[in-house]
Parts: C-alpha cells; structure tokens; sequence
RNA sequence: GGGCGCGUGGCGCAAUGGCAGCGCAGUUGACUUUUAAUCAAUUGGUUGCAGGUUCGAGUCCUGCCGCGCUCACCA
C-alpha cells in the first residue's frame, strides 16, 4: 500500500483543494492544435506579430512563480516551449491556481494563447487559458537545466541512481531526455534492419518461443510447461533450427527480430532476454553472408546517426565495408604468434599454452576447439579487436551447424588436417565486443546428424556446450535444404554501439533485476491477509462468501510487525529465518510445505529462530 | 558463485567513533519579462535490514537484502 510521503501528502492536499473547487483533475479530452515544436514554428513563420494562436499541450517542468506574472515551461515529445502566464491575460481565476501553486511541475496541462516573445528574448505562449489535464501526486525527481550562451545546456542535480533508473524507469523517462533519446534510436536501428533485409529481398517471419526442444545455439534454456498438454517447454535461446525449416519449405530467405532467453549470468552486454536478428538466405555461402553483414551494420549507422563512422566509448569507428577479414588461425597467428595446427589435440595445445604463460584460466580437459575459440580468441585477442573485424574459419567441435571448409590440402597433412577440422563460420567483433555469429549453413542432412551425435559424445549431457538432437529437424533436411548463409546478431548490442552506452541494461527499457524486498508496509499488509486466509483455508471448511466476510472481520484483529520478507522467508531455508522477528496479537497460524502450526492466541514476540525452535 | 565498492530527507551529496548537515525541490511571504530567477522565513531523517563492540555507531565488526564494477560462467 501506498503511503505518501511529506510531499506527496502536500499534493495530495492541493489535489482535494482542487477537486472541491469543482475542478476536474483528470479530464478525459483536450483540444491540440500544434506540438510545442509546430507552435515554435509556427511563430517562426508568422507574417503578423500576435496572430497566431495555439492551443498546446505537455508536462510543467519548470515553474517561476512571480507576484503577478510567471513562466512556465511545458514539455511535450516535440520539445519545450515557455509559457507567459500574466495576471492581465490569464484572468485573476486561473491565475490564482498559478500564484498559489496549485498547479506543480510534473503536471500535465493545457495552454491556449497567442504566440509571442519575451523581453528576454524567449518564444513563448502568451497564455489565456490554461487547464489541468493530470495532477501529480508524486513529484519526479529535480533536474534543473542551465543554456549556456553556446547553447549546451548544462544540469543542475540529476536523478541518476542506477537502481532506481532501472527499476522505475517512467521516472528515468520522464526526467532524462538523454534516456528517451537512446529509446528513439533504438526503435530507428530497428527500423533501418527491417527496410535493409526487406531491400534484401528477405521475408519477415515469426517462429514460436516457446519450443518442445531447443537448439542453435550453446546456451542453457529456460524450462516452462504446458498444464493442458502435460508438456515442458523450452523458451528459445536461438531461431536458427525454425528458420533454416523455412528454407526447406521453399523462401529463398528468411529474417526473424525477435527475443531470445538464455539462463545465464547477467553482465554489461548479457541479459537473460534480448533481441536477436537471424536471417538465412538460400544460395549463398559466408562470405556473402559477411558482405550483406558489413552492407547492413554501415547501412544502419547511417539512418540512425547519419553516418557509418560512429563515435563509440571515445573510439572512432569505422562502419564503412570493407572490414577487416581474417581466419581464426591467422588471427592467432598475427596477435599470440603461433600457428596452432603445430598442436593439433587438446592435450599438446594446452602444454604449449602453458609453456608460453597463455595457460592462465584455461581448462585443460576443455576440447580443442574451445580452447582456441573461447580462451585465445575470447580472453586474449577478442578484447584488441577494436575496428570492426570478422574473424572465420572455425574449429569444427564449437560449430555443430556450419559447413566443413573447402580448400585444397594439396597433399600436405597438416593442411588436410586443417581443412578437415575447421567450418565456414564467421564471428564479428566491435570495440571488443562479439557482435554476431555466421556461417555456410550445414545442409547435408549425414553430416548433420553426425554433428549431433559427436556433440553428445565431446560435452556432457548438462554442457551448456551440448545441442539435443532434433529428429524433425534432420527429417527437414532430408527433404533437401538449398545451401544457404546464415546469420544471426544481438541487437541490443548494436543498439549499444549506435547509442554510445556501455551497458546493455541502458538499451533495454525494462533491464532484468533483482525482485526487491517489498517495503515494511506491503509485508505487514501481505502477511495479515496470508494469515487470515491460511487460517480460514485450513481451519474452516466454508463456502467463499463466508470466507471473506471472515477475512474483513479478522483483518482489524491482527496486528502483525514483521520486518522482513515474510511472505519468501517460511518458503526460504531456515538460514534466511534466523534474523526475523515476529510479534503479533490474535490467532495465527503459519503454514509451511508440509506443516501447519498453531502459533500463538495472545500477543507473542520472538524471532523466528526461537519461534522454529518451539515447534521443532 | 568469488573479489572490490556503494546504500544518509523526494533528488544530488557532506559528516578524524562525539549535537545528522548542505544544495535543489517543498511550505509561507515579497516581486508584472523570468529562465539554475532573486530576497526573507521555514518544514522534512528509526542513516537499506538485523545483530554485536563501545560511555557513545552514519562511521568499527558479523550476517542478510539490493545496486554497480570486476572475475568466473556465457555466442
């Protein structure tokens, strides 16, 4: 339950001050005429002084109340814009609501005036009417903004708790303007995806989320079930397997936006869901798909800032096809200067690892291919791979879906060896960053299926590394899939990149966090009601009506002081118990799992520790 | 999960273990061209939660909760 602070109780007051006036806090409509940027505008391009009238529309915020004429600003989307609020003009009625500050900042208003300009200099409303369109009861947190003559605009406090940000991110909204921008962009990045693959000649599908297998990718699942159908279901960590069905049944290429889930840890550029961009095009191998790939990141760039050189972090980046190209192998080649097919098995690699200091953090029971992908590439070349850079040519046992390479060994063994252990894929790196991840789609339905089968034998069953083998889509295959290029792209990362934030929760609206503990005031609230139900459920056996007007006539009889979560707490082990204290008055009854325990008739205080003691 | 850091009025921040303070916002008053308006007065705090050490804890110790950074994990 709500409980108002000092200064939500003093709107509050003005609120019922206002209503009893017979004033509507929350009218239904109102009447726009222009955006606060068209009647900006609209002065502008007004031949006579003082005729152009407008009627707009946005929040107070700022407010300079000053005996017997003030200014406003409001804010709509389109921008801000002053209002002139006069005695003369207003009329001593509206008026009165200004000079006694009946109308806060954060309100939503109504003005209506002629457009004009201040001595100061500043367009502004020269407001006749003004109407409420939405009190404020709780007032946004204070950013005072100063325009300097160059016209940047400095802030004055800001609101910038990450948490709270995070958590009510209306508020974050509504007082950053830097915030709402990085949504806009956001939006046009996605935007300029869609026109680039829709250009492309690429159809937009939907495939599900909620999958009976999942797979495309190495990534531990989120498991949910269908009570009807007596069925577990995955949410998706990747599109790939459904797309690559629709090749089969006849689209030459197929693009999904769309969210993945992935039950992993959070950081700076991982989040437990996140938008994805995969598309498959029929006929095309990787290095078409890097060319469509380099095609698409300059394209977007430039509608989204204008450009395809971006500024990111402080770095200059280069946007603009081509990227740099180069194979894993003379990646490692080039930045740890070894050939590593001199060290072709797991075991002669992690020695010669070792013996150069590059052994730090690497486990030595990991696969070949792993410890050249995730160790060399990810901890040791990936972070100075700044511009953008395709890295290809992956080893085979991270690469389930890709097609072998092609080539000609010419007779030289370890060239046969190479060719034979490494797949038609391609990862993307900017800043430092992975970007995405591409390959030669694998098509010959032996292979494929061969692929799952040494999957399950190189990783345990609980690998994340692991990939279940999909029956119905290796039956797919067998009906003939084209050879197609594939790709797939997190797109908050793009988002990142585009928008200059260094954390994926700053691209996301809703980033995932931490449920909170609830406030003193929802537990006690909380737990009298769970109180009296459970002692109702479980006590008496009464039709509902008469359950509730129980409830309604216990509720007053319980008090209940608890200051932690409760609720969790007796679902919890008895660790989380032991710092609880409980006091409460009346009957009360607690449930766990398996018990049901009668506390107390008359008033008890105990912690919970004591309180487990005495029953156990 | 490990390490480091943070948590103090609505927001932003102070406070060698010794009276919990400042700015903004708020409230009251003054002001008919302000724009971080100004001037005068003024309200507002169980310092994230629970224990402990101490004559005395925002500060030190322990546990817990949350957030950030980082490592691990991780397309």
């Amino acid at each position: 339950m709500w409980q108002p602070n000092k200064l939500e109780k003093e709107r509050l007051e003005k609120a019922n001050r206002l209503e009893a006036g017979g004033l509507l806090l929350y009218p239904g409509r109102c009447q726009r005429s222009h955006t606060v940027a068209e009647a900006v505008e609209a002065f502008h391009s007004d031949k006579a002084p003082g005729s152009t009238y407008v009627s707009v529309v946005g929040r107070i915020r700022r407010l300079n109340t000053k005996g017997k004429v003030s200014f406003a600003h409001i804010e709509d989307e389109s921008g801000r814009v002053q209002l002139f609020l006069r005695l003369n003009t207003l009329g001593e009625e509206s008026y009165e609501l200004v000079r006694r500050k009946l109308i806060d900042v954060d309100d939503f208003v109504h003005a209506s005036g002629t457009m004009m300009r201040t001595r100061a200099g500043e367009i502004s409303v020269d407001t006749a009417q003004l109407t409420l369109l939405s009190k404020t009861l709780s007032p946004l947190p204070v950013v005072k903004e100063q325009r300097r003559a160059d016209g940047s605009v400095s802030e004055y406090g800001e609101f910038k708790d990450t948490e709270t940000r995070y958590r009510q991110r209306y508020a974050d909204l509504a007082v950053n303007k830097s915030v709402r921008e990085v949504f806009v962009k956001r939006a046009r990045t996605i935007k300029a995806l869609r026109d680039f693959l829709d250009n492309e000649g690429m159809l937009e599908v939907e495939t599900p989320i909620l999958q009976p297998l999942y797979g495309g990718a190495a990534a531990r699942p989120f498991v949910t079930h269908h009570n009807q159908l007596h069925q577990d279901l995955y949410l998706r960590i990747s599109f790939e397997l459904y797309l690559k069905r629709l090749l089969v049944g006849g689209y030459d290429a197929v693009y999904e936006i769309g969210r993945d889930f992935r039950n992993e840890g959070v950081s700076y550029k991982h989040n437990t869901e996140f938008t994805m961009l995969e598309f498959y095009k029929a006929y095309i191998d990787y290095e078409g798909v890097m060319d469509i790939t380099e095609r698409m990141f300059a394209y977007t760039a430039e509608q989204v800032n204008g450009s395809s050189a971006i500024r990111y972090q402080g770095a200059e980046l280069n946007l603009t096809p081509p990227w740099k190209r180069l194979s894993i192998r003379e990646a490692v080649q080039e930045y740890l200067d070894f050939d590593y097919m001199d060290f072709p098995s797991s075991e002669t690699l992690y020695a010669y690892l070792q013996s150069r200091g590059l052994a730090d953090g690497l486990d030595r029971d990991d696969t070949w291919g792993r410890m050249i992908v995730e160790h060399l590439l990810g901890n040791h070349i990936e972070e100075r791979l700044i511009q953008p850079t395709i890295i290809k040519d992956y080893p085979r046992d991270v690469s389930p879906f890709a097609k072998r390479i092609r080539g000609d060994a010419a007779g030289d063994e370890k060239e046969r060896r190479y060719l034979e252990s490494h797949t038609e894929r391609f990862e993307f790196f900017i800043h430092g960053m992975e970007m995405g991840n591409a390959f030669t789609e694998l098509n010959d339905p032996r292979d494929q299926q061969a692929r799952f089968v040494e999957m399950k034998r190189l990783y345990d069953e609980d690998s994340d590394e692991t990939t279940p083998l999909d029956e119905d889509y290796l039956r797919a295959m067998r009906f003939g899939m084209p050879p197609n290029g594939g790709f797939g792209s997190g797109v908050d990362r793009m988002v990142m990149l585009l928008t200059d934030q260094d954390s994926i929760r700053d691209v996301l609206l809703y980033p995932h966090l931490r449920e909170p503990a609830p406030s003193e005031n929802d537990l006690r609230g909380q737990f009298m009601l769970d109180a009296a139900v459970r002692q109702l459920e479980y006590q008496l056996d009464l039709p509902l009506a008469e359950k509730k007007r129980r409830i309604a006539l216990y509720l007053p009889k319980v008090e209940v002081g608890i200051e932690f979560r409760m609720a969790n707490a007796l679902e919890g082990s008895l660790a989380q118990l032991q710092n609880l204290r409980v006091a409460f008055a009346g009957q009360l009854y607690v449930m766990t799992d398996e018990n049901f325990y009668h506390v107390q008739d008359e008033l008890t205080e105990m912690r919970i520790a004591d309180f487990w003691r005495s029953i156990t």
